[in-house]
Formats: structure tokens, C-alpha cells, sequence
RNA sequence: GGGCCAUUAGCUCAGCUGGUUAGAGCGCAGUCCUGAUAAGACUGAGGUCCCUGGUUCGAGCCCAGGAUGGCCCA
């Protein structure tokens, strides 16, 4: 509508585990090693089928929301060009030395069997959940600081919430600076920090000694378990990092280190250090050269001949609590409440486990990711160096190898005997290495038949095999602005040019660290540019109690339903005008509903309003602008809608969807109950005058400008008014309100003197209401004299140029202005007085005979418009007036007759009710009785 | 534990750079209007603008601390 080219491909996100999940479901399998068994192609290609199944489902909301992307010509994340971009995109990565495969600490689902990404994890945190807590006692064996007793044992005090860990300890750890205390009891001493044995309570222990943490540095104990006991290797961390097995030790010792990362929140002071099951812990054993002991497996399982081997972790725990108790070694054991990370898939408790892992070194982008987001436009604005920048500014290597099967292939090529490592960045490149083999048709780059591609070793010249991992599905989603397009296979010069940044992107706030950041990861790594220009970040739609929506929970609510219920528009409007759209909102569809009631019939009316008088008249619409028109009403309203041009245009141009949708309710408000209330009679007149024409050209005008601002907000209800009131009238407009041209305000015909005259006008208008009201006399009953307060010149002015419309509204026969002061003193001398900040006004409330017959009548002609309804007549037929009163009706109606007459479009009002009248009514209004009658006159 | 956001009427939300008596819609009670309207108008009840301090002639708004809730990160 803005003459710009906004291509929109739809996508698809086709895959990663959750698919593999349902595909296990369906199989009623639940492990990586049943997935071998079934077969990697079967399971794939259920995958597939999986995927494909949805498609048809989301292309149905989309459509019916109209959610404007291209769906004819999707990119698909599993199709071979898509898979064959992020091998590229890879390749450049590797070529760059940013990719690199790591010995590191990750969050591992033991369940799907593999290492969640940190945006995963962030999604799976769990609160309240239960865990052991236990204070365990680890021998002393060697003193060399001489601080400690020597004539009763002594004990290290150390904490943990995961017991199975505990055969995994090499170390303690303790704060170099912080004050730590021993302890004595009837038959041991114990070791803590001072600041947390109230904490922990120990009533039976007092106090000896006191000493600084580094005086324990050194101090040797006694592992809890040694591992060559139970079969279990042992390694050591070396100089360069790496990993060394070692001998059988039968007199194993460990010591006392001091790290920076003890912290005194909790537990003793003394932290159990496990460097195969921790990110601090492995750290620190690669610092001190501690010994690295990994006794459980990928699937959480306690290896080795321990009493509790071959368990699941957390099944081993109690377990291993009673081994420590039986030996004297556990001093307390309770279970604590605190939040910790669980597979936000599967729900399995994940572990921290040291495994290999394939990393993207973000962090040698870090200065590039940062000066990139600072030209991103975000909305809200604080998520710009809020939430995102925050994010950026923390970044760690992205973690993007999966040990999994459905998934883009990681595209390394390794040699099975020399270790030679090889990246693939395209199908070309791979056909013409040396000894290529193992292709089939039709191509699949998934596994199983991407893992069946060979070549040579360009250094020893044997076998180059794929290595077994797939890619993090948020490096697809991440990669899909090169890969919508198969760049750079295809449109290269397309990418290059025009597509290789978004001008907007619209997701919600968890993105922050999923498709926000992948997309901007991807693209500051490979173009050092940022991905998109400008965001609208969206709050999540809450459930009625603030909670957030989840399938878990129950509490979602479906789309679909709402929108069978309220229509799409309403849903749509809803979203736009209820906040903004950064905030969270609570959801509840009577809030739907009243924005359908309030806002969308309410245009609805206006417009059916219109079409119906414009039938009566015939009217034609002229594509000529609309003149200068006579009528105060009409140049108002021209006015306020160009001025709502303006603010629309405004408000959409700074990414604020809100306001312009609000400034839109304002002004159909106004439409209705102004220009369309006070414009009735002029639709309504049998004349088809200069003035008549002027209302129908100036509301035809309003319809068709609201329709063309309401289009992004609203397209169904937009289309509908468009195509009837401007396709059907001139063939040669554009098809669709889509498709025309966004309003352009005149600001010419913007009259800031009016509006405000207006504003005046009825604000007055409502005060007159209020006085009445107040006085109990009914809008119906004409009265004789209102008198306004004014302050000034230009109020009595504008006052003036309104005048006919606030007699007419407030149903008075004269309007007279007088000083504030002098308007408030008419109280109780026959005047009603309503006032409001700078504003007051009074209402004559004496009722003359005269005044009152006029009453009577015009309440005859309300009942008689009622009968015509009931009736059933149509709007246009001319009807005849039966009736039977006394003599004050009977005068009433015959000084009144022709308004009656013209009001109920009657031929003739007759004093008597035949029988064959199509409707017969007896009426009591204000004591006196009326019998009416109505018939269709011929 | 850290970060971000929010807290205004029974509910959902406005309140622009500090400036009279803090608003809207819905809901509630009542009155009225209506030949477009299953609409609408008016009146009424309903507020410690989360709390405590501070800055200021003046604070819903600015500052500090705290509380509660949501989201995110550990």
C-alpha cells in the first residue's frame, strides 16, 4: 500500500528433537538405541511425514488470520538446498577457525541423550523442585597447614544437592579469604565456614578454632570412593588441558583447593568439586590438575561395580546416602526445595556432564555482535541493551553439535585413521573430492545416506567419514536468510543486492535468545552486519490469571476457537489496541468480544448505515475529490479524518500499532455518534439536494479512507467495505484494498478551529444532557431556553457556527450565552445548571402548554416509528396514522400533523382506528391514553 | 543470586517532556435516547496511583530503598 516491495517467504521449521519425540511416541520407543534398531532411514522418514503432516494445519491459521507471507513458495528446513546453504554457512564459519569441537561441561539430557543448547535450558528451569541436601564428612588425612587437632578425627564438611556426583569428587574448595572455624564433638572435629554454622546448626559442636581458608589450601582427605575399587578409570587433567589416564593408586589422596567461586549463600564453605559434572568444577580441575573421575554414562547411569552401579543417577542418590551413613562419613541428610533445570522437552532432570561437543566461537564476534545490535531499532527500546544486549554482552560459544538423527547433518568429514578433520561447504565440493563415493538417488543429505558419503583423506588417503552429530535446529532457523534462498547456489546476486537484510522482524520476548539471536549470530558471523533493521519484541499473551500459556498446563488458549467465535478481524484488534504490543498481556476473549461489539460493529453499522440510505437514493459515488462542502458538519469530520490519516500514518511509521488502532476508535466513535447522529435528517430528506449529495460524498469518503487505514489491521472487514463501496463502483480500481494506495493526508483540509469548535460544541452538548438528566426531563420533551457560560469571544463564535446542531441535540428552541458566574445563579429559578472544569451551562425547565403539545407529539411519533417496525414495513413505504385519544392529544396531533406526518412518513393521520389496520396499539404517555393504528398506504 | 518489565477503579488498560478536581472501556445501580446500531447518551457508586523516604513551589510521573507479580538468566 506504501509502493514498496515487501517480499515474505513463509518457512518452516521441520527439525530437531521435538519431532523426534512425537516419532518416538508413535513407535512407543524411547531411547537413542531403539532409534538404531527401528532403523535411522525408517525413523527419518517418519520424521518427515510428521513434519509434513502440520504444514497443512499452520497454512490453515494462517490463512485465516491472514497472516500475509508468501506460502506457495515456502523455504522448508529439511529440503536438500536449504540443508545445503547451512553447510555453507558452516563452511565459512570453519574457514574463519570459528568452529572448533571442545571437551566441555554441558547440560545433557540423559533421556534424548543429548546436550541442550543454554536457550534450551533457560526453558526448562523448574522451581519447588525436591532434591537431597546433605552435609557430607570427608576425612582428613594430611594436615600440613598444623592448624587442626590431631587427638580426635577430623572432618571436612562439605554440601551438596546431588549425591551421585560424590564418587565423582576430586577436590574441595574453599574461599581463600573467608573465616572458617573447627569444630569439636564428642568424637570428631569438623570444618566449615564460620559465617554458615548457625546456618547449617550444630548444637553439639563448639567452636576451637579459627583459621582463614588458604591456611587450608593443601590440606589432604580421603576420596569417598576410590575409583579403582570399583573399576572406574581416572584421569588427570594436563598442562594443555587435556586428559591423561592413571595408574591403579590404592592410597589415593585428594586435596583442599581454594577458588574464587566459593561462595558463603549456602552449604559450608567447603564446595564437593566434581570436574566431569560441572562448569565451575571442570574449570577448576583443568587449573589445579586435579584428577577427573566420570562414573555415569550418557543415559545417567552410575557405571562401575559400586553398591549402587548400574542405577540412574537420581535413583542411586538414596543409595549412596546410606553407603555414606553406614560408614560415618554423612552428618545429616534432608531434602530442599529450589529450582532446577530440567529438558523442557522430556522433563528429564538434566545433568551437567563433561562430554565432547562441537562449539561456534561466538565469543570471537562478541565486539561485531554488540556494535551490530546498536543500530538494531528495537520496540520496546529497553530490550536493546535490556534483555539482548545483556545476552550479548554475556555471550558464550554457541554449543551447536546434537548427538541426535533428525537434523541438518553437521558437514565434517573425518579420517578414520589419521584424525584429519575436513568441512563440507556444498554438494559440488563433496562429488569432486578424491575417492567420492556412496551417493544415492534420490539425494537425502539427512542420515542415515549422508553418513554413507565418503572420499579420501587429502593426507594419508584413507577413508574420510562423516562425524555422527547433527546441527542445533536454531542454527537452521538461524541461517535462514541465506537459506530461504540457497544462497549462495541460487540468487546470489538477488542476496547481494537486496535480501541480505530484513527490514522487520516481529517475535516474541523468548526469541531474545532463540531466532533473534541465531539470526543475528549467523549473520555477524558471515557478513559482520546485523540481520534486521527494526523489531517489535511482543510481550506473551498470559491466561486470565497472568500465567503463562503452556500445553503442559492446560491453560492455552486455542486461536482457532477464538477466532470461529469473534472472527479473525476481532482477534486481530484485539491484539493491536489492548497494550503495547511489548507488554505481557492477560488474555481473556471477553475482551475479544468487546472490541467486536464496541469498535468493529460499530464501523459495521455506520457503513450498513450508509449502504442502505445510498440504495434508497441511488446514490453514485464520484471519484472526485470532495469539494468544499457547505455544511460545518462535513468539513469537521473531513478534517478529523485527514488528521486521522496523519496520526495513523504517524504512529504505524514508528512501529506503534497501538496507537494508530486507538486514534482508529476514536474517530469511528466520533463518526457514529457525531457525524452520523447529527447527519440522519440530511440522508434522510425527500430532496436530493446539494447538501444530501455533500453528506453521502462526505461519508463515502470516511468508509472508503477507514477501510484503506484498517486494511493492515483489519484485511477481511477492510476488503469487504472496500469491494463495495469502491470496486463495485469503479470497475478500474485496484482489485484489493491491498493493493491500493495508502491514504495521503490533505492538510489543507485540517481546521484545527474547528475541531476544537467541535470539541466545544459537544462538550456543551453533554452538559446540556447532564442538566436535564438532572431535572428529570426527557430528551423528547422540548424546552425553551439553554444558556451557555462562556469565557471568551471564540467560544460564544464557535458556539455560534454549532448552534443548530446543540438546539437540535438537546431538543431547545433557543441558545443564549452569559458570563459563567451569572449561568451557575440560574440554579433553582426555573433553570437546570450542570457544570465541569471551565465549562457550565443551564436548562430552561418550564414546560408551556405549547411545549408540551409538542412533546406529546413527538412522543406519538416515537411509538408509531416503533409500530412501523414491528410491522415490518420498510424503511422507504408510506404508511397511514390511526387513531383514538382524548382532546389534548387530538390538539397535539393537529397543530403537529405535518411533523408527524413527515417524521413517520404518513399520507394522512386519521382520528379513528378501523378494523383493518395492519397493527393496533394502546399507549399510556404521561397520563393520557392513546389508541394508534398503522396501515400501508397503496 | 543477577537482569529486564510491571504494579493506577471490581476487571482490562490510558495517563505525552512533573502543573487545576487522575481518565477510558467493560461490569454494577439507575435514568434516558433511538427509523443505522444486539448500538448509544447521562447520572451514580467504585482510587492510600504497591509501600517508605527523598528532590521540587508542586510527584501517578523524577531519585533511592523495599514489597509483590511476570519474564529471562544463573
Amino acid at each position: 500500500m506504501k509502493g514498496c516491495y515487501a517480499p515474505r517467504i513463509g518457512g518452516w521449521d521441520t527439525h530437531g528433537l521435538p519431532v523426534e519425540l512425537e516419532v518416538e511416541k508413535q513407535l512407543g520407543i524411547s531411547s537413542k538405541s531403539q532409534i538404531e534398531e527401528y532403523g535411522v532411514d525408517r525413523f527419518n522418514e517418519l520424521c518427515r511425514q510428521n513434519v509434513n503432516g502440520y504444514l497443512h494445519e499452520f497454512e490453515e491459521l494462517i490463512e485465516r488470520i491472514a497472516y500475509w507471507v508468501d506460502l506457495e513458495h515456502p523455504y522448508i528446513t529439511m529440503s536438500n538446498d536449504y540443508i545445503e546453504s547451512c553447510w555453507w554457512a558452516i563452511k565459512q564459519m570453519w574457514d574463519k577457525g570459528l568452529v572448533y569441537q571442545g571437551y566441555r561441561v554441558t547440560p545433557h539430557c540423559p533421556r534424548c541423550g543429548t546436550s541442550l543448547s543454554s536457550h534450551e535450558v533457560a526453558q526448562g528451569y523448574k522451581e519447588d523442585t525436591e532434591d537431597p541436601s546433605v552435609y557430607i564428612k570427608f576425612k582428613v588425612l594430611k594436615d600440613s597447614s598444623g592448624s587442626l587437632p590431631v587427638d580426635k578425627p577430623v572432618y571436612l564438611l562439605a554440601w551438596t544437592t546431588t549425591p551421585w556426583t560424590l564418587a565423582g569428587n576430586t577436590a574441595l574448595a574453599v574461599a581463600p579469604d573467608a573465616e572458617y572455624v573447627v569444630l569439636e564433638g564428642e568424637k570428631d572435629y569438623l570444618v566449615m565456614a564460620a559465617r554458615l554454622v548457625g546456618a547449617v546448626g550444630l548444637d553439639d559442636y563448639q567452636e576451637v578454632n579459627k583459621l582463614e581458608g588458604k591456611a587450608l589450601v593443601g590440606v589432604d582427605y580421603q576420596p569417598l570412593f576410590n575409583p579403582h575399587d570399583f573399576n572406574v578409570e581416572r584421569l588427570r587433567f594436563q598442562e594443555d588441558g587435556s586428559l591423561l589416564e592413571q595408574k591403579y593408586d590404592k592410597s589415593l589422596t585428594y586435596r583442599v583447593i581454594s577458588g574464587d567461586f566459593v561462595t558463603m549463600n549456602d552449604g559450608t564453605g567447603l564446595v564437593h568439586i566434581a570436574p566431569a559434572f560441572g562448569e565451575v568444577d571442570y574449570e577448576a580441575g583443568k587449573e589445579w590438575g586435579l584428577d577427573f573421575v566420570q562414573q555415569v554414562d550418557l543415559q545417567g547411569n552410575i557405571t562401575g561395580s559400586y553398591p549402587f552401579g548400574g542405577k540412574f543417577v537420581k535413583d542411586a542418590d538414596l543409595m549412596i546416602i546410606d553407603d555414606l551413613k553406614s560408614r560415618g562419613l554423612l552428618l545429616r541428610s534432608e531434602t530442599i526445595r529450589h529450582t532446577y533445570p530440567f529438558c523442557w522437552r522430556c522433563e528429564a532432570p538434566l545433568l551437567y556432564y563433561a562430554k565432547e561437543t562441537w562449539y561456534i566461537k561466538t565469543t570471537a564476534m562478541k565486539d561485531g555482535l554488540i556494535s551490530g545490535n546498536n543500530e538494531i531499532n528495537w520496540y520496546p527500546e529497553h530490550i536493546k541493551y535490556g534483555r539482548f544486549g545483556d545476552w550479548l554482552q554475556n555471550n558464550i560459544d554457541w554449543a551447536f553439535s546434537r548427538e541426535r538423527y533428525w537434523g541438518t547433518p553437521l558437514p565434517v568429514w573425518r579420517c578414520e585413521s589419521c584424525g584429519q578433520l575436513d568441512c563440507i561447504g556444498g554438494l559440488d565440493e563433496l562429488k569432486q573430492k578424491d575417492g567420492f563415493s556412496g551417493l544415492k538417488e534420490p539425494l537425502d543429505l539427512h542420515r542415515p545416506f549422508v553418513d554413507e558419503l565418503t572420499f579420501a583423506c587429502s593426507k594419508c588417503g584413507s577413508q574420510m567419514k562423516r562425524v555422527p552429530e547433527v546441527i542445533d535446529c536454531w542454527f537452521d532457523s538461524g541461517a535462514m536468510p541465506v537459506s530461504q534462498l540457497h544462497y549462495p547456489f541460487e540468487n546470489k546476486e538477488l542476496f547481494d543486492k537486496e535480501l541480505n537484510q530484513a527490514d522487520f522482524i516481529c517475535e516474541a520476548v523468548d526469541q531474545t535468545r532463540g531466532w533473534f539471536y541465531s539470526l543475528h549470530a549467523i549473520s555477524t558471523l558471515l557478513f559482520n552486519k546485523p540481520c534486521f533493521k527494526n523489531v517489535i519484541c511482543l510481550g506473551h499473551i498470559l491466561d486470565p490469571r497472568g500465567e503463562k500459556m503452556s500445553k503442559r498446563k492446560g491453560n492455552v488458549v486455542w486461536p482457532f476457537e477464538v477466532i470461529k467465535k469473534y472472527g479473525a478481524d476481532a482477534l486481530r484488534w484485539y491484539l493491536y489496541t489492548a497494550s503495547a504490543p511489548g507488554n505481557p498481556r492477560q488474555f481473556d476473549e471477553k475482551q475479544v468480544n468487546e472490541v467486536s461489539r464496541r469498535f468493529l460493529s460499530t464501523l459495521w453499522n455506520v457503513y450498513s448505515f450508509f449502504v442502505m440510505y445510498a440504495n434508497i437514493d441511488n446514490y453514485t459515488p464520484s471519484d472526485e475529490p470532495a469539494s468544499s462542502t457547505e455544511a460545518e458538519l462535513d468539513r469537521w469530520i473531513l478534517s478529523e479524518l485527514n488528521q486521522l490519516i496523519k496520526d495513523v500514518d504517524t504512529a504505524l511509521d514508528g512501529y506503534n500499532p497501538t496507537d494508530a488502532g486507538r486514534k482508529l476508535e476514536n474517530f469511528v466513535d466520533g463518526l457514529s455518534n457525531w457525524y452520523v447522529r447529527r447527519s440522519r435528517r440530511r440522508f434522510w430528506k425527500s430532496e436530493n439536494d446539494a447538501d444530501k449529495l455533500s453528506a453521502y460524498n462526505t461519508l463515502y469518503r470516511c468508509l472508503v479512507t477507514l477501510a484503506k487505514l484498517m486494511a493492515p489491521f483489519t484485511p477481511f472487514l477492510a476488503e469487504e467495505l472496500y469491494r463495495n463501496l469502491v470496486r463495485s463502483a469503479f470497475p478500474d480500481a485496484p482489485e484489493s484494498v491491498h493493493l491500493a494506495d495508502f491514504p495521503v493526508p490533505d492538510e489543507g483540509q485540517i481546521d484545527k478551529q474547528l475541531a476544537d469548535d467541535n470539541r466545544l460544541a459537544m462538550k456543551v452538548c453533554s452538559l446540556g444532557r447532564a442538566a436535564r438528566s438532572q431535572a428529570g426531563i426527557k430528551v423528547r420533551q422540548p424546552l425553551e431556553t439553554f444558556y451557555v457560560g462562556v469565557t471568551s469571544d471564540w467560544e460564544k463564535h464557535a458556539l455560534d457556527r454549532a448552534a443548530s446542531l446543540v438546539l437540535e441535540e438537546l431538543n431547545v428552541k433557543e441558545l443564549m450565552y452569559d458570563s459563567l458566574e451569572k449561568v451557575a445563579g440560574l440554579e433553582g429559578s426555573g433553570y437546570a445548571v450542570a457544570s465541569e472544569t471551565g465549562n457550565n451551562v443551564a436548562i430552561s425547565t418550564y414546560i408551556t402548554a405549547e411545549l408540551e403539545a409538542e412533546g406529546m407529539a413527538r412522543e406519538i411519533v416515537h411509538r408509531v416509528q416503533n409500530m412501523r417496525r414491528s410491522a415490518g414495513y420498510d424503511i422507504a413505504d408510506h404508511i397511514i396514522v390511526y387513531y383514538e385519544a382524548d382532546a389534548f392529544i387530538m390538539q397535539s396531533l393537529s397543530s403537529f400533523a405535518d411533523y408527524v406526518m413527515q417524521e413517520t412518513l404518513s399520507r394522512h393521520i386519521e382520528d379513528d382506528v378501523p378494523d383493518e389496520v395492519d397493527l393496533k396499539e394502546t399507549f399510556k404517555i404521561s397520563g393520557y391514553t392513546i389508541l394508534l393504528g398503522v396501515k400501508k398506504a397503496e
